[in-house]
DNA sequence: GAGTGGTCTAGACCACTCA
DNA sequence: GAGTGGTCTAGACCACTCA
């Protein structure tokens, strides 16, 4: 019977609630997985069903387990589907969301920007990754984006050509770097277009450009990427549920 | 002991839900009143506690509740502070979030205009009212809004003098009409100023301004306001956080 | 039919609030 | 100290899945 380890203080669904994330973030049960029962989970830490459910709630509530009446309950896939859309909220002209293309132009190792340092909460000059890439819809480029993110945990994608992946990023970051995105927080504004972004979107100098900012956390709130995209102000559209 | 109306074939949990959260609409208990206890309430219906909590947490993770240790559990105050920016996420330039004074120019009742009367799913040329509003900060004129409400549940608005009132909406709405906004959509695009707006602002015609429309919602889903905001694309700020 | 999660009970005891 | 919500137990029975 393994004891729960983490602070006596805290309730035992908390504490059990902490012991089971561990033990996904270790990737003792794979994604898609079934994680062991409920009543098999209670007797191993000698806990009755009902404090086993609160803490196998709380992982669904957050979107790591997933429940199937009469199967069993799963490690969420960070599934495609699903997650295409949770970050993506710029669409084109006519509403449309389709994913678009992604051509990575350049991938290199600097010490932090100023700015880029603050967003990730790493120590001025502290050597980050920084991404160039643009994102086209039907061979148009529709964003330029900038993105930065700490080496350390992203080392792993240095030795791939991400031009041979997908045209999203956040599942590369978890399949190449076990890094998982949760939530992110987003800024917009508007200002003339720069020459490198004007070059990039093909459309004149000084001509109106929305800006958005994204810092993306983990499920622990940790900074992860800090992204800068910019798009013509012609073509912008971007939605958001408030609740 | 009451009954539990609704569908039997519902989980009781579900059910006492259904049955608190339509007491509440009803306004049987007030803002920022306790409900009865969870023992109270147990009894009353005739259930075990733990399906009276498991009812009341669905409610409070909705926000229509709140939970105090020791003292009860209370309906929650549209707080000032706590929703102030729950729906604001339009800033100054520099990122400030001082809530902007509101001038309301003009409020008529008409017919709905094809847009509104689709946003709001009324019949088309249902009467609406229709507000248009300034809003300024330090007497500057940041965003200039067009809203459109139904004229049914709303026409308790029409004798107030709105500019009497505070600078937001949503309290009036709910003092003088017994509505609630719980969610909202919005939806940001860019274009260039109509002659009205850019008059209004004080910007030059054609240069470009941030259009915001918003979809606003009571607890049930029902579209209640449908809302046209337009700011200067140079002095536009915008957050969010995705989760 | 064996095994899974879903609902529900009838409590006990604890932490906190407030007069 | 009386009253509140918070945690936790040790089940029973149900709905669903799957061989």
């Amino acid at each position: 019977m393994p004891a729960l380890p983490s602070d006596e203080r805290l309730p035992l669904y908390q504490r059990l609630r902490d012991a089971l994330a561990r033990h996904i973030s270790e990737n003792r049960w794979k994604a898609g997985e079934a994680i062991p029962t409920e009543a098999v989970l209670a007797a191993d830490y000698d806990l009755s069903i009902g404090t086993v459910r609160k803490a196998i709630d709380m992982l669904v509530s957050e979107r790591i387990l997933e429940r199937q009446q009469g199967r069993g309950t799963f490690i969420r896939r960070a599934q495609f589907q699903d997650s295409l859309f949770r970050f993506f909220r710029f669409q084109t002209a006519e509403g449309e969301r389709r994913i678009p293309q992604s051509q990575v132009l350049a991938v290199d190792v600097l010490p932090a920007p100023a700015e880029a340092a603050k967003a990730l909460q790493l120590p001025d000059g502290e050597p980050v990754i920084h991404l160039s890439r643009l994102r086209l819809i039907d061979g148009q480029p529709v964003l330029a984006e900038d993105i930065w993110l700490p080496k350390g945990p992203f080392e792993a994608i240095l030795g791939k050509d991400l031009n041979q992946e997908g045209p999203l990023l956040y599942p590369l970051y978890e399949e190449f770097c076990g890094q998982v995105i949760a939530s992110a927080d987003e800024t917009l504004t508007a200002e003339p277009a720069d020459e490198r972004s004007a070059g990039l979107l093909g459309i004149a100098a000084h001509s109106p450009v929305v800006l958005i900012e994204r810092l993306a956390r983990g499920y622990a709130g940790q900074p992860l990427e800090w992204r800068r995209s910019r798009g013509h102000a012609q073509h912008f559209r971007y939605s958001v549920e408030i609740r």
